[in-house]
DNA sequence: TATGAATGAGTCTTCATTCAT
DNA sequence: CATGAATGAAGACTCATTCAT
């Protein structure tokens, strides 16, 4: 990338791009800090450097950038379990390790926000986000927990309802997890316990 | 005056009481369908068919309000509860199974308050009330998981911790029941059977 | 007044008169600790002890009261003002240091409603009391004046615009004492000096 | 973007400083009317032709603009002492003589906003107000009066009390004047007598 | 594209007054 | 006469959205 080359992508385009994600940014941190309804759109663009009109060139409503917001949030959870189950070992006991440790991490980052996505949610996230939601993480449990049928580890149960389980499981942990300010210590471990003696083979 | 005559005229007292309850069931209706946020107070005395004014002869704030139908909530779910246990058998998994199918049926019944109680919640719903949902729910959890540990059908488990758990593994269960638009139908007993596995005695 | 004797004047009047002076003077009390717009009909029935509607029944509007508690607040200034110069010199100086004490003293016991009177008031008030005000006090000092003209220790000035100078000195006089929190000692009687400089016989 | 236009677009700047001066001016105007609490922001933003919402543009409360009315006021009615007493002679009476002059001329233009100055005033007018009010008039008599004392005009007395006592005597001046409904004539010259014989040397 | 002033519907809350009992 | 529940107009303030420049 030379500075004076004139890009294929239009330099506009780029532009345009950067300050979306600016916008997306700013909003979950302060959506993150205060909640969706308590940030106006007056602290985002206050928050971004811009002027309010300029907001409304990016996003059609604030209702839009909600909706972004929750969705980088859920590729953020994506890639970072994603990167947390490279080069691990392949047994689905461990996997689940490994993904119950990144994720209540990651939910002790983004508290409010990512709460909301657990929880019930303001008119403003649609039920696209929900379903979204549900499919990042539930998904990838239900994956797990059939790779671990498949390897004998866990007995045969409705993969689906399993990965519910251990969602709620999961709500619950980084429930108490929120409420002791951050110290989950060995309660992660104590709680995917009781989850596999729920589904291994006896 | 007539001495034998000590109270008010008793009518106007009920008449007192009954718009106040009205007021709380209208509210929990409005805020079951759209959302404590999205119900305004012009909306719940236009559902009630009262002057503005006479909302504030009942409740100091809206935020009063808030607080009464949650408890309200609470004290129903809980004397759901107390019906359902009363007359049967005394041993844990019996009696975990008699709640779970009480508490997902008053949720069908509750929709989006009801997840409200299980869920983060807004600044309306103080923490009086969240502490008085886990102790209507997670304490009952925990006495009858105490109580299997004592019967031996349990194993010695964090009581807390199982509780907690088992609050989890409802929520995503209720939020599956929801989903799938009401249908339990064996699904709660599935759900229960991976926690059973969890705490017992191996 | 026989205990036993049917009184002449109804008991219904009697009973009337006390209801409407009870709010009167309930009235006033709170006027004056408050201020007549922070006072609502409510706090007055409240500290009165009886119901919302029995005000109504005695004063066409809260505006009727406050008439009446300034009109009852000038009727107690001006008997005591009375009181306070029968038996006393009838020489001009001594009955205008009399008044002036009195008057000062009689402020101290009615700080924000008394100040009303001297200042600015809002539409509550009615010019009718305005002019009363006017009234009791200045035509007061207007006769003292005249007579201390008549006594040849004052020179011949307009006695009208003598007493408004002397009302003014007066009402800052109070303010001050107000400001100081009640301790007067010999402000008013230097304040007074500089009126008497003014008026008195070259 | 050329470099030598380094502040925005003046013209931006100057309507909404404009905007908040007409603000200012037209409550000033409402309020010296109809008073402060019987004022609404509605009549205002409606007297100014512009929405509601604009209003908090300017001010974050309409007790904000009050502070901005009656400093306003104030700034006015210095400036105009100022013009008054310059290049005026430099002896205490004259200078007391103009003062006065133009005070009534501004408190008669000014009527119930003016006369709020002067008296005890609504919970509105903060304490910063007050002292700025009296430091703009009491202040100016203290000196005043202070170099009538050096000059051997007036004999020695307590200034503050002095110039106290003055403001009482102008105050009622301004009320005998505003009941007059506007004539003054000469008015003002005896009551100022009355004063100046107070302090005069004798 | 960027600005930010302007909008106005909507929110909660207060309170003087009325009226059926 | 007394009650007190009910009224509803009015108040201050917020904020997502638009639009002229």
């Amino acid at each position: 990338m030379n500075e004076s080359t004139p890009s294929q992508v239009p330099w506009k385009e780029r532009r345009k791009q950067q300050l979306r994600d600016e916008f997306v940014d700013t909003a979950r941190k302060l959506f993150t800090e205060r909640g969706i309804e308590a940030t106006s759109v007056d602290d985002i663009v206050g928050a971004a450097g811009v002027a309010k009109g300029t907001f409304y060139l990016y996003f059609k409503s604030k209702a839009e950038l909600v909706t972004q917001v929750v969705s980088a949030l859920l590729d953020d959870l994506e890639s970072r379990i994603s990167r947390a189950l490279s080069g691990a070992p392949q047994d689905a006991p461990t996997k689940l390790r490994l993904v119950i440790k990144t994720q209540v991490e990651f939910v002790l980052e983004n508290r409010k926000l990512a709460a909301l996505l657990w929880s019930d949610r303001p008119a403003d996230v649609t039920d696209d986000m929900r379903d979204k939601a549900a499919g990042v993480t539930s998904a990838l449990y239900e994956r797990i927990i059939r790779t671990g049928m498949l390897q004998a580890n866990y007995r045969e149960v409705d993969a689906r309802l399993a990965a519910a389980v251990l969602s709620g499981i999961l709500a619950v942990l980084v429930r108490e997890v929120l409420d002791a300010d951050g110290s989950a210590d060995g309660l992660e471990l104590t709680a995917l316990d009781f989850f596999e003696r729920g589904v291994r083979r006896a």
